[in-house]
DNA sequence: TATTGTTATACTCTATAACTATA
DNA sequence: TATAGTTATAGAGTATAACAATA
């Protein structure tokens, strides 16, 4: 699958700087970029504490919400039941979350975060706080708060 | 793996509604769902002209940029080089892109856009822009200028 | 020696079907 | 009959190492 050298150098055209404009004016191209620069510096700050963005966005959810259950947390961060599974029972096994019976629905399961679980999210989200600050340094306060705005209006009434 | 059914009903909590207040003051995550969101609805568009997000985008700067080479793709993108490969052969096959010798580098190959590949991406990025206004409807215009610019202050400093 | 394009390959992420136990 | 959780698995997306041809 070579390219055709038999063709002659002819009045080929070069490019010396690519043009994006168009890209550059879509939103989904934008928000993209944005969110994977953004993504970036989070998965290298959180490391340190094992977390990746979506085990973050679990245990998060499962401290400020003690007794979630799966189906609630699939619902709530777009994440498919079977490829929860793993997260939560690796979560389990660190210490982070205990998993307990529902007390009204026999089908499912609450979690519930450890001391340990507490503690380390304390932690991260402090850290992720100040990462935000970073971040967005390029932004003023105001900027910052009109962008997540917008960004919320976007996805909210789907 | 299953929850310790011996543990009897006792005051466990259970959580009616989920609260996210946390992860929803943050930019990544407000980011990553506004852009899943968008792009779910790009998907579903640009299905009846055969292109994903990254194959309109490779598309799309091969035809503002003739001649346009794989490693320039692949910087202004953020793809790695092997992963561009089967991309490029793809869209080659369709007929909707040549390859061509680079004049100036033997390394290099230059991408040129078909006559078909010119208007399949015209009518295309007509779709593209359409859904954008369509996708945004509940921002104002001067609301989504302001979105995009405060974007690409985010990554574009990077 | 460095760079372009390429192959092979591995790893992660995401998605679907099918099962169980409870409602 | 429908739902919560699970298993197995397939597919897409993304990553690294190594090579040939050219600079």
């Amino acid at each position: 699958m070579a390219a055709d050298r038999r063709t002659p150098p002819r009045d080929l055209p070069v490019v010396e700087t690519v043009d994006a404009s168009f890209l550059e004016g879509l939103l989904g191209y934008n928000a993209r970029r944005a969110s994977l620069a953004v993504i970036d510096v989070f998965l290298r700050r959180m490391a340190p504490y094992g977390l990746r963005p979506v085990d973050f966005s679990v245990l998060s959810l499962v401290v400020h919400n003690p007794g979630i259950t799966s189906r609630q947390l699939c619902t709530s961060l777009g994440i498919l039941p079977p490829n929860l599974v793993n997260l939560v029972a690796a979560l389990e096994r660190r210490g982070l979350l205990e998993r307990h019976p529902h007390p009204r629905d026999g089908r499912a399961t609450g979690l519930h975060p450890t001391a340990e679980g507490r503690r380390l999210m304390d932690e991260a989200e402090r850290t992720a706080a100040a990462l935000e600050a970073e971040t967005a340094a390029r932004l003023s306060a105001t900027e910052l708060r009109t962008l997540l705005k917008l960004l919320r209006k976007v996805y909210a009434a789907d």
